[in-house]
DNA sequence: CAGGGTTCTTGCCAATTGGCAAGTGCGTTC
DNA sequence: GAACGCACTTGCCAATTGGCAAGAACCCTG
C-alpha cells in the first residue's frame, strides 16, 4: 500500500511534522476506490466521508427550487473532497457527490477525524488549514459572482483547470459559473474567435 | 468585568463545557470598544484580531478591478468578526473591516486563539465550528448568486436582517447582494408596492 | 449502419441588470 | 435660510443573460 500522495498532500500543508507522524496519520486512512457515475454521497444521508482524492474527478450537486441540477464544486487530484456542513456539524446533506471519473483515493470517517483531531497536534493544524482553504476559495468564488462577468468566470476556470472541460460536461460547468447552458455556448463561440 | 455575552455564546456553540471552562476561555479576551467609522482592520496588514461583537455592527469590504467598493460581509451581535484567511493564513488582508456604528465586544490575538486551540479541546470544537458555519454561510451566499434572483437575494436579506438596513448604505448592501445601487432602488420601489 | 438518446449549438425574443446623468430629498454648516 | 454635500431615486437606453424550441453532432446499442 503506497500512501505517498496522501503522505505528500498532508506534509505540503504541514512542513513542520516530521515523517513518524505523518506516516501514523496516514496510516488511518483507508484506500478507496470509486467506479465513473458511483456517489460517494448522497442527499439526505449525515456523510460520514472525508475522502482524499489521488486520481480522478468528481463535483458536488443539489438542486434549486425548480429542480434544477445545480453543480456547487468540482474536485480533482490532491484534494480534499467532502461536504463540511454535513460531515462536521453531523446534519443531513442537501447535496450529491458524484465520481465524474474513475476515481482513487484514501478515505477517513469522522470518528477518526476527531480522534487524530484530539490526540495529534499537527492534524489540528491540517485540518484547520484544509477548512480555512476552502473556506477562501468559496469566498473568492462569491466575489467573483459579484465583480466579475460570466465570461471572465469562464476565462478563469479554463485556465486554472483546462483538464475538467474533458470530464464534465458543459450543462454541469455552466451552473458551476452560476449561467445557462446556452449562455455557456455563446461564451464560448466568441471566446474561441478570440483566443 | 461582566463576560456574561461572550460565555453565552460559547456555551451555546458547545453546550458541552462546564462552567470552570467557559470562564477560562472567556478571561483570555479582551474587551475591546470601536466607535462608528474605527477599523478593526486594514487592507494590507495581516490580521491578529478575532473579535467577538457584543453590540453594533460592522461590514468588510474590498475594490474590485475597476475600484469599485465590494461589501463581503456584515456583522451584528453576537458574531465573531474576523477576516478568516489573512487570520489563520498570517497573510496579507485584501479587506478592510470597518465599525457601522459605536461597537463593543472581546478581543483576542492570534497567538492566544492558538494556544487555547491546543491547550483546550473544547475551544477546538469551538473553533471548528465557527468555521465550518462561516463556510457553510458563504457556501449558501454563492449558492444564492446562483439560483436566486436579485429580488429574491434582497428580501431574503431584509426578512433575516431588518435592522441592518437602519445602520448601512443602500449601497453597501447592494454591492453585498451582487447588484448596483441602480437596481437596489428599482427592486426596492417594487418591493413597497407588493409587501 | 439504422435508430434512438443525449449533449451541445443556434436563432429568436423577452426579462433582468447595468451605465450614465439628471433630479429629489435631507441634513449640515456658516 | 441659502448653499452645499451626500445618499438615494428615476428615466432612458444598452448590454447581458435567460427561455424556448429546433437543429446539429455525437455516442450507444442492437
Amino acid at each position: 500500500m503506497d500512501r505517498e500522495p496522501l503522505i505528500q498532500f498532508i506534509q505540503t500543508n504541514l512542513p513542520a511534522a516530521n515523517r513518524q507522524t505523518l506516516t501514523d496519520i496516514a496510516a488511518q486512512f483507508d484506500e478507496y476506490v470509486l467506479l465513473k457515475n458511483d456517489y460517494l454521497l448522497r442527499a439526505g444521508r449525515v456523510s460520514d466521508e472525508y475522502f482524499f482524492l489521488t486520481d480522478g474527478f468528481m463535483r458536488a450537486f443539489t438542486f434549486d427550487a425548480d429542480n434544477n441540477e445545480v453543480t456547487t464544486n468540482f474536485f480533482g487530484k490532491d484534494r480534499v473532497v467532502l461536504e463540511v456542513a454535513s460531515f462536521f456539524m453531523r446534519t443531513v446533506s442537501t447535496e450529491h457527490i458524484q465520481a465524474l471519473t474513475d476515481c482513487r483515493g484514501y478515505m477517513i470517517t469522522f470518528e477518526t477525524v476527531n480522534k487524530l483531531f484530539h490526540s495529534v497536534p499537527e492534524f489540528r493544524e491540517f485540518g484547520r488549514t484544509m477548512l480555512v482553504r476552502e473556506y477562501a476559495t468559496f469566498k473568492q468564488r462569491t466575489l467573483a459572482m459579484i465583480n466579475k462577468t460570466a465570461e471572465e468566470r469562464y476565462a478563469d476556470l479554463i485556465h486554472s483547470n483546462r483538464e475538467l472541460f474533458q470530464h464534465a460536461q458543459l450543462k454541469q460547468i455552466a451552473s458551476y459559473l452560476g449561467i445557462t447552458d446556452t449562455s455557456l455556448s455563446r461564451i464560448r463561440r466568441e471566446f474561441a474567435r478570440k483566443d
